[in-house]
This record gives structure tokens, sequence and C-alpha cells, in this order.
DNA sequence: ATTATATTCGTTAACGTTAACGTATACAGT
DNA sequence: ACTGTATACGTTAACGTTAACGAATATAAT
């Protein structure tokens, strides 16, 4: 039976007033130096902990803990992909809310680095308590986590790995890597070693490659270590969103061989794909993998016409950036701030 | 800008003291019926709600919220199955610990229905505000529930479907039948209709069979459902755990053939298939999907005995009953204590 | 020495909810 | 009419933390 110990016992234990033992907890100034390491020696050894119901029922209403998001516009949408971390973060949010918790949305054209860059100096001059957002443009991320360092405003950044290093950076993400190397197990399985393997990145202008790169990575890693007995052939094809007829040319030599086909998507835009297939009539023999649960890889899905979607759990990401947020600031505790998020693969009987 | 509405506002709408409010809120007695209604009137207009955290301070001494679990003592072990919900109902009374809630851990005999019936009487003479337990026989919850629900203690199985239907019963876990189908799609598109399907029930004696009955029903499902072009066919087998080498007379014909072979083993027993497989020299064709992430099907799936788990998240499960019976509680939503676990596919390439 | 200014600390009133306690009124029984 | 006892309400002190306010003492400036 642990004794329960609150600032109160400390005082007491100290000798000195829980106003002082308050100003040494929270740093404020005004204690000598001598009572300051005492009550910390007291601290230390009573293994105090805050008691965060108390604290935030006292700072709700006059220090609202306020967390900037700053999401592509598009996260506005419901059937858009970018609404689902919003809608974890939504969660989180109203979960935490009687602790006195808001978000603030701030959005940025998804082509315009020079939107993202105005948005972030907005959000930074009113001094949000922490900021969630999308490491999308490498230069305009770089300043801003300086920025927001200086400022001692924690950042994390969600759902794309970063091409950049910062310390004391948080990110929440899946390992694209990994996820490209389960994405090729799967194939593998199915294709075996009579069969082709495609690597599709079907990009729009302004995206960071490094995801797609590092699927890519993963997906031949996997061939590499673990397929001895066969060294399947991989081809890779980029075809630009706004060229999306070139597919065509990609598989119609495919159509005069009877093989197998293991295509894999290095991205959301997998439901661009499955046209083609139908349309060369590859479909009875072409497996199709691919990233992110968005209503139009779903309907493919469920029509058979995407056989598997690897799922990054948008939703969940939101949620927990919130909730570690929330117990960094509160608590002083990073640690699920900077989680994988586990690849999930998810077929068709998923939704029934 | 929502006013923030506390009991002190509909005290002073109503023309009450918070004495007063308080007591209708929590429905004691000492208020006249008129004045009652009336506070009600304005509670209900201003849409107020309590304040958790404020409550919650004031209760977490005298009033702490008590979670019985009961768990097959296997619980204890660190490598057990069952140690995986109970971390996670760790996880959260951990995090919640500062609203004043805890639980107490009892345990009962795997294969001996009398001690789980003697273990919730035990628990519910100690009348906890909720309990966390697994639908494991019949007749015992189907009393445990109907005292508890006289006593108006929640109660939330997890892990396993049930095969008795009470109301008002909370329940989460996973959809075996579809947990069946997902297996099924998988294998499916491995061994195609060139190969053979085995469906295997490695049971232990106590077992409530439902779950192995309805993943099988899943798997047979979807072939018959989904699969237009040929009729595969699946061959059951039941194996007792003690019995177990008759498993090889199971496989031993299959040897003489060079087809695929896909085996569904229905539960988490499915580390004890693979060293047959490898001893018949059937490892470089058979496909093995079964369930659970427990340490011996981590090992064989890391080296490849073993190609797909289904995960039902079991440490997932324990969080969430706890947060949801907390919620219940606190708020009387009861809408997190009856979901749906998504069915988790897991490869070796996960843990890497 | 006297006043001004820092430094260090204790006191106290909140935050919103709860419930024990106290008080006022009504109504019953004698 | 008088006492006893419900009944209906208001008052108040908590829960643990925070921070504004003020008091006390020390140090500096004149």
């Amino acid at each position: 039976m642990k004794e329960k110990v609150g600032i109160k016992k400390i005082a007491e234990l100290a000798g000195v007033s829980i106003g002082t033992v308050d100003r040494v907890l929270n740093n404020r100034k005004g204690v000598s130096k001598e009572t300051a390491k005492h009550i910390k020696a007291v601290i230390k050894h009573t293994g105090y902990k805050k008691n965060n119901v108390a604290s935030r029922l006292k700072l709700a209403n006059n220090k609202t803990i306020t967390i900037a998001v700053l999401f592509p516009k598009e996260a506005y949408l419901d059937e858009h992909y970018w609404h689902l971390p919003l809608k974890g973060i939504h969660k989180a949010v109203s979960e935490l809310s009687e602790m006195g918790i808001k978000h603030e949305l701030h959005v940025f054209e998804i082509g315009s680095a020079k939107s993202f860059e105005k948005e972030s100096e907005k959000i930074l001059s009113k001094k949000p308590d922490a900021l969630i957002t999308v490491p999308f443009f490498i230069k305009q991320c770089k300043r801003l986590t300086e920025e927001s360092e200086k400022m001692g405003i924690p950042v994390v950044f969600i759902d794309t790995e970063m091409d950049f290093e910062i310390n004391n950076k948080f990110s929440i993400h899946q390992n694209s890597f990994q996820s490209g190397k389960v994405a090729a197990r799967i194939l593998s399985q199915i294709i075996t070693n009579t069969g082709r393997y495609i690597v599709l990145n079907i990009v729009s202008d302004s995206n960071s490659q490094k995801n797609n790169q590092e699927r890519e990575a993963g997906f031949r890693t996997f061939f590499k270590n673990e397929i001895q007995t066969y060294t399947p052939n991989i081809d890779s094809f980029t075809v630009y969103q706004s060229e999306i007829d070139s597919l065509k040319k990609i598989f119609k030599p495919l159509t005069k061989t009877k093989e197998q086909i293991g295509v894999f998507v290095t991205n959301s835009r997998t439901y661009l794909l499955p046209k083609t297939i139908h349309e060369l009539n590859l479909n009875n023999r072409t497996t199709i993998i691919g990233y992110d649960l968005n209503p139009s890889n779903i309907e493919l899905l469920k029509k058979n016409e995407i056989q598997f979607i690897i799922n990054q759990q948008p939703e969940y990401q939101g949620y927990s950036a919130v909730r570690g947020l929330f117990k960094l600031i509160t608590e002083e505790d990073d640690t699920e701030l900077s989680h994988k998020i586990p690849v999930e693969i998810i077929v068709k009987e998923n939704f029934e």
C-alpha cells in the first residue's frame, strides 16, 4: 500500500508551505537555492508524482492547452484521406476536453510550399502549446522545427517519413521499408517464381517521393534476403497521375503471356490501376496490393479489383499524436510520441 | 463559443443551491418533485455535462472504482496469451489511476468450471463496480451475468464469442466468422484451385468450441460465396492436443502428391503443427495460417514455418474494456463496450 | 540611519463536484 | 399548544494543484 503523497505532504516533510513546493515543482522563481535543493530531495525521496487531474482542473480555464494542426486543406473533406487523421485528433481532443485542451486547424495547399510556410508562420505567431503536421516540404519543415524548437513548441509529424534529420523531432508513422517487405511477402506467396512483379509509382507533381522509394526498397529487399531459390524479375514504373493513360502501354505487353502478375502500387493512388487491368482483361491473373483505405480503394477492394490494402491507421495516428502531446505537456513524458504504426493488411472480407 | 455551464450555473438559473442540484444529478433523495422537475428542465436546457475531472478528483479517494478481473490463471505468466489482455487492463488502469480506479485480479483453472464459479461468487460478494472476464463456461457465465445484473454490476466479456444470448451484455471480441473468411481469402490466393485445403482444430479438453466452429464456418463460406470457378476440397480434422502425434497420420498421405497445401488452424495452438510438416518434408509447399501472437507462434512465424497469423489484439481488448467501463460508469455511455476487433493479418516482416 | 527594492516565503482563494452537516419549515401525534 | 420527526433545502469543507497577493526579512542606495 503506497502512501499517497501530494504537494501537501511534501510541504510538511520539507517544513515549508505548499506555495514554496509548488514554486520548485513548476520552477518558478522565488525560492532560495538551499530550500529548493532540500525540497527537491524530499520530492525525489517520496517519489511524488503530480496529480494531473487536480492540476488540469485548476488550469483548464485559464491555461487551455492549444494544439495547432497544419494539414492539407483536403482534411476538410469527409471522403478524403486527410480527413482521417483529423478525425482521430478530434476524438482525442474531445476525450480530453475536460482537461482543458483544444485544437485549431490550419490548412495548406498540397501543391504549394508557400502556403505551408505562410500558415506555419501564422501558427507560430499564435504561440500554440504544440503542433501536429505533415512533413511534405523538406525545407519548410526544417525551418518550422527550428523555429518551434526555439520557442519550446513541440512538433509532431505524422503519416509520412521524413528525409531529414532533426533531433528532438517527434514522428508517428509507419515504417515504409517494412511495409514494402510485407507487401513483397504477400505477393511472393501468390505469384511465386512463375510470375512477374511490377512496382508502380503513381505520382502527382509535388509529393515527397521518400515514402515511395522506401516502400520499393523494402519490396526489393525482401526478395533479395528471403528468396534464395529464384531471382524474380521486378520492373518499376513511374506514372504521373496526369498521364494515367500511359498505364496501358506498361501492361499491354503482358497480355501476350499467361503468367501471374503481382503489382505493388507504392501509394494510395492504387485505385487508378484496376480500370486498365480490367480493360486489358488481365484481372483474373493479376494481384494488386496498395496503400490506404480511401473510399475509392475500399470500393475496389470490395469488388475484388484490388486484393490487398496496407493500412496505416491514419485515424489512430492523429489520435495518438494528441494523446502523446498531452502526456508530454502534462507529465514531460514523450514516450508515446515516436512510435511505429503496425503494418496492417486489409482484404475484402475485413469489411463484411 | 459555448458557455461553460457547471453545477453552479445550473443552481443560479434554477434559483436553488448547488447542493440541491447535486442531489438531482446524483438522484439522491431530499428534493421535492417540483424543484427536481424544474432543475432537470434547466439541466436539459443548458446541455449541462458533468465535469468528470472535478468529479473524480473529489471521489478518487473515498469512492475508488474497482474493476474485478476474472481470468485463467495463466494470465500470471508473461509468456502466455492470457497475459496480454491483462497487460492492456494494467495499462488503462494506470492511465486512469489519478481518476481513482483500480483492478483486482482473480483467476480460475481453465479446466474447472467449479473454480470459475467459486471465484465469481467471491468477486460478487466484494461488490466491485464492474467485472471483466471470459465466456468459457456457458452455464456459469449465464448465472454470473444474471447475478451481476441484479446487483447492477456491468460485466464485459472479452476475447471469445458467446454462444448464449443475454441482453445488456457487453462483449469485446473479434468476429470469428469474419476472421475465417479472411483466412480463406488469403489461402485461396496462394493455393488456388490446384491445391488442397485443410482445416485443423487442435483442441484441449475443456475449451468452448464455438470460436473454432465459427472460424471454420467462415472459412468454408468464403469458398462457397466467392469462388465460382472451382469447388475446392476442404478437409477438416480435429486433433486433441494430448494426441498430437496423430497429426502425422493426417498429413502422411499428402507426401505422395506435389500439390500446394493450405492449412487453416482454427486457434492459437498453431505452433503445434510445423514440426510435423517439417518432418514430413512438406514445408516448401505448405502454407499455414493460424491465430494469435503467442511467443511460440511468433517464433515460428519468424522462422517462416508459419506464414500468417491472425491477430485479435488481445492487449487492446483489455485496454478498451477498462476504458469502456470507465466511460460507462462515469458518464453512462456504453458505446465503447461492444465493439468488434478488426481482423489483423501478421506476417514475418511485421517483426522487422 | 532611513528609505527603497529584492528576495523568500506563507496564506488563501480558486477550479467543479461531492456529501456531510446544519437549518428551516411542515406536519404528525400527544 | 408542544414536542418529535420527516422533508427540503442551503452552507461548507473537502479533493490536489495553482498562482496571485502579501508579509517578512535581507540587501542596496541615499
